[in-house]
DNA sequence: AACACGGGGAG
DNA sequence: CTCCCAGTGTT
């Protein structure tokens, strides 16, 4: 990729003075901290701005500085993402900064090699923050800049594969205003955001339009070249709603896989060979349950975006306060259940389950 | 290189 | 409903 000196310092002038005058006013903008745009950064992977300010705000608040995080036990640092998703960002980001804290004397290093190796910090989020945080010359391609790039470029590499974002990059490299490589960063992704959508671009209203190759062709409407990701694998699962004197009983998924850590109410995967009366009669059994079982299930389906849950949900109420729980296990009251994450599933199996909303 | 990992918004 | 959005770690 050629960008001749003249267009190339027009582009950089044109985004920072667009960006200068229509930047969003973002709770992590209004002050200049390494921690907050790290924070920020992280919450931000795969999650638009409107869902993270509520978040960040209360995480900030609550974790003000990178001590306040290290010294917090893991409870509640994921309680604090309940709802957000991708939870081992959440796991990541505190074991990121109790390095930080235990290696690096509480500052978030300014080096590449650095803060790169911290858990959950890879390519872009180390662009983001050494550029946004230190005023430092590098890249960070997110999936705004890809999509900017590839119509301004008019470029049909496809930018679900890997090794596009390496080529991304080295564009990127050439493109950097030595003179704040931050806000430059910056305006090419709020761009992205706001004007050169994945849908419907707003080219009229694009500052760099007239460089624009993609627009100058009339392509912008195909660009970029994504191929379509592959349909979620199904799977079927049992969810137990088992209740006594009033309360739910909740379970701490295991520690790895799918809803890592979270509160949820308790899930088998489905047993495919027997019937899923036979499976519930033998999880009651197992867990030493004398209870009334109501005779009918509610089925409904959860998609996540890479796997479609078919759930069986079944009641049940103890007659008697069980000898023993399961692990990881407490009672909790029914409203408790929709702070957890996926809400919406617990929403509709609360009203199954004889609560109102 | 392929897969696992959530949840929200637009049309 | 259907489609789109997409960083990092693991395998």
């Amino acid at each position: 990729m050629e960008i001749g000196d003249n267009r190339l310092h027009d582009i950089q002038e044109m985004l920072l003075q667009w960006y200068l005058e229509n930047q969003r006013d973002l709770p992590w903008r209004r002050h200049s901290n390494a921690y907050y745009t790290l924070v920020s950064e992280i919450m931000l992977q795969q999650t638009k701005v409107a869902t993270v300010i509520p978040y960040f705000e209360r995480f900030i608040k609550r974790f003000p500085t990178v001590y306040d995080l290290a010294d917090a036990s893991d409870d509640d640092v994921v309680k604090l993402w309940e709802g957000l998703g991708y939870y081992s960002r959440a796991r990541n980001l505190h074991a990121a900064i109790k390095e930080v804290v235990a290696t690096y004397d509480g500052v978030i290093p300014n080096e590449k090699e650095k803060i790169s190796k911290l858990k959950g910090i890879g390519p872009y989020t180390t662009g983001a923050v050494l550029s946004i945080a230190y005023k430092q010359k590098v890249p960070a391609v997110d999936g705004n800049v890809m999509r900017v790039f590839s119509r301004l470029f008019d470029m049909e590499d496809d930018i679900a594969k890997p090794a596009t974002r390496k080529k991304m990059e080295a564009i990127a490299e050439q493109i950097i205003p030595d003179r704040s490589p931050g806000d430059f960063n910056q305006a090419l992704m709020e761009l992205g955001a706001t004007v050169c959508t994945p849908k419907s671009p707003e080219c009229l209203f694009c500052p760099i339009r007239n460089f624009c190759k993609g627009y100058q062709a009339g392509r912008e409407h195909i660009l970029p070249i994504k191929t379509k990701a592959k349909a979620p694998k199904k799977a079927s699962v049992i969810m137990f709603g088992v209740k006594w004197n009033n309360k739910l009983l909740v379970q701490k998924r295991p520690s790895s896989g799918l809803l890592a850590n979270m509160w949820a109410l308790p899930t088998e995967n489905r047993m495919e060979e027997m019937p899923y009366i036979s499976q519930i009669e033998e999880y009651c059994e197992m867990n030493q349950y004398s209870a009334k079982i109501s005779e009918d299930v509610y089925r409904f389906e959860h998609i996540f975006s890479h796997r479609h849950w078919k759930i069986i949900l079944i009641s049940m109420e103890l007659s008697e306060n069980p000898v023993y729980l399961p692990k990881r296990s407490i009672w909790v009251d029914e409203q408790s259940v929709l702070e957890f994450a996926f809400p919406k599933v617990y929403q509709k199996a609360l009203e199954q389950l004889g609560y109102r909303n």
